[in-house]
RNA sequence: GGUCUCGUAGCUCAGUGGAUAGAGCAUCCGCCUUCUAAGCGGACGGUCGCAGGUUCGAUCCCUGCCGAGAUCACCA
């Protein structure tokens, strides 16, 4: 039971007994002190002042004495207006640092023996991952080290979206410009030579489309629209992909292609293996360089049919209906939906119907009852309909749904990213550019270092430096990528707090070299304030993660890692750790660098960041 | 048009039913003979989109409006 639950506790005991009104513990505010204020923790009386039936002064007063005689940590108090704020005994904060040292699980739960299901990162495999990747790379990594500190055992998976008409554009593309080259023969990551490729054939269509307009077909075409506001270049504009399925000439064919796959016709289905792979060996390597990986990947290629079972079993059960034309349906008006089509009047699946099928699959797969999934919030709505349907199935894993969505990661000026227009910033390119300039920024620092743990560190940098800053933001938010800003090294950034991390280090490694005793802290007796607010922020770690997790949401984390790291810095300014006053000042201080350290290397493991030792 | 999300300093973002709403960047001013200045401090900068309501107390909760975005396919 953690200090502010006593506390809280106490105040309902109080209240309780002085005022004659029974008060629930959670009903009990307490927060950490503002620093301009004396005392560690604060709780608001307004709240009981009804009860009471006296000035908050006075009734603060009462419940501080009450505190102060019944718990023996509390060492004294203050009242200020409906504020309470107490100080806590020193000896209670030096046993804390003392515990928090000794356990090399600070901040971690016990295992729960629950299970949960992460996915993200789910990509298409026609061309390489791109900066809303990114996002969604981070954010499923670092919720999924979350959930396992809280203590879940948590599986990562990605369901890989490897079929469809953009692998078939890739194919046709290299099938016929391609001249039979490989990402070896010219040089290229093999993620990248697909993606030129479906470049390519985007480019074909757009001149195909292009030389189509002026024909005389099309211009009767606009001459004969119906919305006659629209001009020539928005009205084609909406017309294109009607064109793609009805007259282009390279739709026909990638159609085709995408018929054959289905069919199964070998020289199809070799060709797309061999695209594939050259995708998949990409990813990994960014993937790796990225810090991220999986435990069971899942393809839509084996999953696309699934489905259909559930489909004629919603019938059964009535959670479906079938219209004349046997298409088939689930009628959401009485949750605020509309009416969803889970099958089409042809007998084929649609997206839904896949994933309604892939989640069943997965639960008999791994049983977890937690699901979350990663993915942009265009699809809020699909996954509202998705898990609305599973409720109604009554899923055993129908209650841990959750939908982690993130805002799109636009360019400046509300440019959306775009394959087809080359605004797309790449995620091998980004992390190219961050390491670029962790490097140009740490190469005189790290001069002595070997050239092999130069590399490590610059990469450690660049990598903290990106990924702090997608991940400091609330997933909701969409988010402008600012090249310039997002690989900042100063300020709130990944770096920053690297640093602190580093100058607690470089005392350890003083402490190991000149054997310093750092035992003797406990006689150390008058607290600063500065060194109590490193204290409270250390106190705060366990309460960072644990929200993190509740709420599938990194950027608590990332706020809480950067305070840690100011509180630390401030403390490094204003006193003097290795040269301290006394032997007892100086080993309380080491104990306490110590402990930061071990929390903020800890706390940005979560967030998938690494710490260099020097920078 | 319906639904959902967002709106806080010039910019990027935190924040909580409670004390004077906080950081970073930018601008300006200080601080390295002292453990790494990738640091620390200060100044400047706010009608917390607008208007009502609930409350002892609202930036936070509720309603309406305004603005931005997403979505509402027999696409994925």
């Amino acid at each position: 039971m953690s200090i502010l639950d006593h506390i809280k506790s106490a105040v309902a005991t109080a209240v309780s007994q002085l005022y004659a009104t029974p008060t629930e513990a959670n009903a009990v505010q307490v927060n950490p002190t503002p620093s301009e204020f004396t005392g560690d923790y604060t709780i608001v009386i307004f709240p009981f002042v009804r009860a009471a039936k006296k000035a908050p002064e006075a009734t603060g007063a009462e419940i501080g004495a009450y505190l102060q005689e019944n718990m023996p940590f509390v060492k004294g108090f203050n009242v200020i207006k409906g504020f309470l704020n107490l100080e806590i005994s020193n000896t209670w904060w030096l046993d804390f640092l003392a515990d928090m040292n000794n356990n090399a699980d600070y901040g971690r739960q016990p295992r729960n023996g629950r299970k949960v299901m992460v996915e993200y990162s789910s990509p298409n495999t026609n061309k390489p991952l791109h900066l809303g990747h990114v996002r969604n790379c981070l954010l499923g990594w670092s919720c999924s080290q979350i959930l396992d500190a809280v203590g879940y055992d948590v599986v990562k998976v990605q369901i890989i979206n490897d079929r469809g008409v953009a692998i078939c554009k890739s194919m046709y593309a290299w099938l016929t410009f391609g001249e039979g080259k490989t990402p070896e023969s010219e040089g290229i990551k093999s993620d990248h030579f697909v993606g030129d490729y479906y470049v390519l054939f985007e480019n074909k269509s757009r001149a195909e489309y292009a030389a189509w307009q002026d024909t005389d077909e099309a211009k009767a075409l606009f001459a004969s629209r119906t919305k006659t506001e629209l001009t020539e270049k928005e009205f084609f504009g909406e017309y294109k992909n009607k064109w793609f399925n009805t007259h282009s000439k390279l739709g026909a064919e990638v159609r085709d292609m995408l018929l054959k796959w289905e069919a199964g016709d070998p020289d199809t289905v070799a060709l797309w293996q061999q695209m594939n792979n050259w995708v998949y060996a990409g990813f990994d390597t960014t993937y790796h360089r990225m810090g991220v990986a999986f435990d069971k990947l899942y393809f839509e290629s084996n999953t696309y049919l699934l489905g259909k079972d559930l489909v004629e079993e919603g019938i059964n059960k009535g959670i479906f209906y079938q219209k004349e034309d046997s298409s088939v349906w689930i009628d959401l008006t009485d949750a605020g939906y509309d009416h969803k089509l889970v099958l089409r009047s042809d007998g084929t699946s649609v997206y839904i119907t896949q994933d309604l099928g892939t989640a069943r699959m997965r639960y008999e797969d791994f049983g977890a009852e937690k699901v979350v999934y990663t993915v942009a919030d265009e699809q809020n709505y699909h996954f509202s309909v998705l898990f609305e349907i599973l409720k109604r199935f009554e899923e055993p894993y129908a209650a841990g749904l959750y939908h982690l969505s993130y805002g799109m990661v636009e360019l400046p000026h509300g440019a959306r990213m775009k394959t087809r227009e080359g605004t797309v910033v790449d995620a091998d390119d980004l992390m190219d550019e961050v390491e670029r300039l962790a490097k140009e920024a740490s190469a005189e620092k790290i001069a002595e270092l070997s050239p092999e743990e130069q590399q490590d560190t610059i990469q450690k940098i660049g990598l903290a430096a990106l990924k702090f800053f997608m991940l400091r933001v609330n997933p909701r938010k969409r988010m402008v990528f600012n090249p310039e800003e997002s690989v900042e090294l100063l300020g709130q950034t990944g770096p920053f707090i690297q640093y602190s991390f580093v100058r607690t280090h470089g005392l350890m490694k003083r402490v190991s070299a000149e054997q310093i005793d750092m035992s003797n802290f406990n006689g150390y007796t008058d607290i600063l304030p500065i060194e109590k607010e490193l204290l409270k922020a250390l106190y705060e770690y366990p309460a960072a993660v644990q929200q993190a997790a509740d709420e599938y949401d990194p950027s608590h984390l990332a706020s809480y890692c950067y305070n840690l790291a100011k509180e630390f810095n401030r403390f490094w300014h204003d006193v003097k750790v290795m040269s301290a006053e006394t032997p007892e000042a100086r080993a309380f201080r080491l104990q306490l660098s110590k402990a930061t350290g071990k929390v903020l290397e800890s706390g940005m493991k979560l967030l998938g960041i690494d710490m260099p030792e020097r920078m």
